[in-house]
DNA sequence: TGCCGTATGTTATCATTGTCAACATAGGCC
DNA sequence: GGCCTATGTTGACAATGATAACATACGGCA
């Protein structure tokens, strides 16, 4: 009896679109989200995202912001547990991040953060997790190339282009290893 | 009273639907590709392009595959000039023909790779490209490292994620010192 | 208590797109 | 010269993003 009626003007609509819109973005990837699906799975008519979201890339961002504030979330997490060195700990929890929800990973970082100028927001939270990133390695090139190798590695597993071995394996052996020769 | 005569059939539409949805992919990325688009560039009616492409995927895994092609020509072209290691000649050339043409790499390792196995020419090239990558460094985790840390590195770039710095600088510094200390 | 402004949804409508089926046409092969 | 087939066209349909005009109910204000 609580549940189940309409709370007259929907209650959150916002809240409930980023939800629909985020099972969208797991089961289709990017390309699959579509506001009146959403709209639709949330009970609404087509255009109420409107009154919410200004075009379908302002809901786009606010997903990736969502995605944005759970990648933090998982780099103290993992950070907390400490069963590695800091750095090699987020590389880990950077990879498994992204293979957990690829569509996810796929537009925090793809063509709408190249243009997230347009959307203040998302430019900050994606700096924002940059700079942690930097700050986690002493030397900002050493970082650099962390951040890059980690990135690099998560994309490639998620196209399927590194074939034949379990990602965790390959994830522990290729990151948590120091690039200059542990020995 | 050659080039403007429209040559009947139109001559050879693929290859003109291909040069449209290239342009279309540089101007606006993977999402401004449209089949009716291309086919307005060609100068053809909007469903013409189903005589030469099952779908829309089929056109984008087709442009791919020609990205492909451009791909080991440019990593031919570096290995030949040869004036870095093998390894870092790649890299470079890499990087570089990420960020000269960020739609078409987007596409070629985007998701429509991983679901690739519907386009066995896409898969092929794809798979030849990442075999060709991994014989370049005898060590194959070598190997992974490396081309992990370019592709990282080039998506990073292409999303404006590294700040501040001009891109080539960037990628002689971090990718041409090799992982294991050179000195 | 009752009214009204405003936030929130709805309906109607449009242009664009992917896709299909039916039709047209030209070119090559017998 | 006549037919088969490859290639292109027309017409149509459903889905989508988007806008404008309209409806409704909450919440403050008297």
């Amino acid at each position: 009896m609580s549940t189940s009626e309409k709370p007259y003007h929907h209650g959150d609509l916002r809240a409930a679109l980023l939800d629909a819109a985020d099972t969208l973005l797991d089961q289709g990837g990017d390309g699959a989200v579509s506001l009146r699906e959403a709209a639709r799975m949330a009970g609404v008519s087509p255009t109420a995202a409107y009154r919410h979201f200004a075009d379908k890339d302002a809901l786009l961002a606010a997903l990736a912001l969502r995605g944005f504030a759970a990648f933090g979330e998982a780099m103290r997490e993992a950070l907390a547990r400490g069963d590695a060195s800091p750095f090699n700990a987020r590389g880990r929890a950077y990879v498994r991040f992204a293979l957990a929800r690829p569509g996810r990973f796929r537009l925090m970082f793809g063509p709408l953060l190249a243009r997230s100028s347009a959307h203040p927001a998302l430019e900050a939270a994606s700096c924002q997790a940059f700079e942690a990133l930097q700050a986690s390695a002493g030397d900002k090139d050493a970082a650099l190339r962390g951040w890059g190798l980690v990135h690099g590695l998560a994309h490639l597993l998620l196209d399927g282009a590194i074939p034949g071995e379990g990602a965790d394996a390959l994830i522990d052996r290729l990151i948590c290893e120091p690039p200059a020769a542990p020995r």
